[in-house]
DNA sequence: TAGGCCATCTGGTCCT
DNA sequence: AGGACCAGATGGCCTA
């Protein structure tokens, strides 16, 4: 993983900012550049207790709270994504309510924790699969292919153990995965499994 | 400095 | 109705 000791970002305000009035908000205006708006309270909000927005969503808050058990991947203190060119061209027609607003921080907190569970995921999955750069973080890309060609490999193997042979075109049949699939249940966990291509590897150096 | 990767925000859509 | 999921957008950090 790259080490991102990120710095500490001032939180970017948007329209769901119970401090921002959304009338008076530049933004509506269309012919403001975009990226003048939304900057200017940064500075004076950085590292202070008014970055901490309602249910905590500013990462000032996060900072202290979240990074633990993030499995070294996400970084809670990162600069907030501003809002996109989208989502400020629908705001212009769903003007935000105070109930709105705070369902809005309530999605937003939901979505990050579910991005963090599949951070988690993500991570556990790069436990799982050997992969030589052991001193740099798999990308996420990188996690997915390697983990199917991890499957694929041992899929390839357990079923030439097995018996059953593989196509040509690498893709097991019906047949072989349900073959395969048995093998799986027959051998009740992954430590039988283990054992059994301990086993098999043992013999195969042994012939 | 450009490109890659990432976290976050956000609105829309789907599902329960 | 509310939450989960998704995709687009944005900006920050890191590396070549």
């Amino acid at each position: 993983m790259k080490s991102k000791e990120k710095a500490v970002k001032s939180p970017r305000r948007t329209w769901s900012d119970p401090g921002l009035d959304p009338e008076l908000d530049p933004e509506l205006d269309p012919e403001l550049d975009p990226d003048t708006e939304a900057e200017p309270a940064s500075s004076e909000q950085e590292g202070s207790e008014a970055s901490v927005r309602i249910g905590g969503s500013w990462r000032g808050s996060l900072r202290s709270g979240r990074r633990g058990g993030e499995g070294g991947g996400g970084d809670a203190a990162r600069g907030a994504g501003g809002r996109s060119a989208l989502a400020s061209h629908r705001r212009r027609r769903q003007h935000g309510t105070k109930e709105r607003n705070v369902r809005r921080l309530e999605s937003n907190e939901r979505e990050r924790q579910r991005m963090h569970k599949l951070n988690n995921a993500f991570q556990a999955l790069r436990e799982a699969i050997p992969h030589v750069k052991m001193d740099k973080k798999l990308s996420k890309i990188e996690t997915l292919t390697l983990a199917k060609n991890y499957i694929k490999s041992l899929t390839t193997i357990i079923l030439g153990m097995s018996g059953a042979c593989l196509p040509k075109s690498e893709v097991p049949t019906d047949a072989s995965t349900a073959k395969l699939l048995q093998c799986y249940l027959e051998e009740d966990g992954e430590e039988d499994l283990s054992q059994y291509l301990a086993r098999k590897h043992s013999f195969s150096q042994g012939s």
